[in-house]
DNA sequence: TACGAAAGTGCAATGACTACACTTTCAAAG
DNA sequence: CTTTGAAAGTGTAGTCATTGCACTTTCGTA
């Protein structure tokens, strides 16, 4: 019973995908805006209410693979190799992540899109509560500490930034020094 | 012809405050979600579309004395007493900005709506360019700089976490130091 | 095999916002 | 004055995402 998850959960997973896959697919050939929910629903052949029974919103069909990026996040600062900074974990991580987005096209309908950059950011700091308790654990301060919280905001605040710079390397090493400097332990 | 601005500009002032007003009215008593445009629109005795082409968005009717926020951010580190570092002014002129709202309901309007604490954070943000600018100028960086970009966008970022802190004040020491050290000029 | 939960459906509604085709009002040029 | 034109306002009818409701269908399982 490991692994035989009965057709009606495969189904479902094959609706949820047909969905995502159509979403895309339009969104890509005619921007986010112009393409309505009936419209997506039809291609995958459900109905509009099954389309918001599987994603809340019209956005989120764009984001379907959400997975765990708040545990790699998490894991990336406390299983930091030995002797390296909570900081430097955090450059590290976010300039891989940054990186490993080769999909252009997928890229530019979300920079291009209002609703989905703000949906984007939003995802990305809901992952701020985590990654303060995370780094006051690690660090030895109070949970609830101001500073590490500051930390956990500003690293991922500063994900955006590093994107958008022509070169992003360059620039997380700039930023990632600073904070070094400031949340060195005292 | 320096202030003669006619009856015509008067009554649209009245329109728009009135229409702000009722909508701060309303949304105090029952919530923001509970009230409708029209209902504030009839309110001000005005037709719904007059409504939109006051404000371009139900939130916006909240947020009416936007004002000039930017000029006094910038100001504030354009303005500095000689001697205090840009990081310092940027503490000051949040913790006050913090400090003086002192309409508590207001306050826990915005708070209480997810909505409303949305577009305040937007608004608040929106200035990170003028500031990224002005820092840069004042810190002789080449405009464009990456650190200076990053500076601005946490000393913004920081304000929600300081608001919410039991003791802002503190909340501000404790962040603006750690920046004031990431930042000092090498 | 029968039962119940989960998946899906269709319809009607709500609520913000927009487009359109007006009418009214006022300022300023003639 | 009077004409005129742009700005302010109106009412209607729409679009579009999202939700509630009252179903039917489809499995997994007791």
């Amino acid at each position: 019973m490991t692994e035989a998850i009965g057709r009606r959960e495969r189904k479902k997973a094959q609706t949820r995908q047909a969905l995502a896959d159509a979403a895309l697919e339009l969104f890509l050939a005619r921007g986010f805006d112009q393409v309505g929910v009936k419209e997506i629903a039809d291609a995958a052949d459900v109905s509009v209410t099954t389309l918001f029974k599987h994603f809340p919103s019209k956005e989120a069909l764009v984001f379907d693979q959400e997975a765990d990026i708040e545990t790699a996040l998490v894991d990336a600062v406390r299983g930091r190799p030995p002797g390296h900074t909570i900081v430097d974990a955090l450059r590290k991580h976010i300039l891989v992540d940054v990186a490993e987005s080769p999909d252009d096209a997928f890229l530019r309908l979300i920079e291009s899109t209002p609703a989905l950059r703000e949906y984007s950011r939003r995802m990305w700091m809901r992952h701020e509560t985590a990654l303060a308790r995370a780094i006051a654990e690690e660090s030895g301060a109070p949970e609830e500490d101001v500073a590490c919280a500051a930390l956990a905001r500003f690293a991922l605040a500063s994900r955006e930034l590093i994107a958008a710079h022509e070169n992003p390397r360059r620039a997380a090493e700039e930023i990632f020094a600073r904070l070094e400097r400031g949340w060195r332990t005292e």
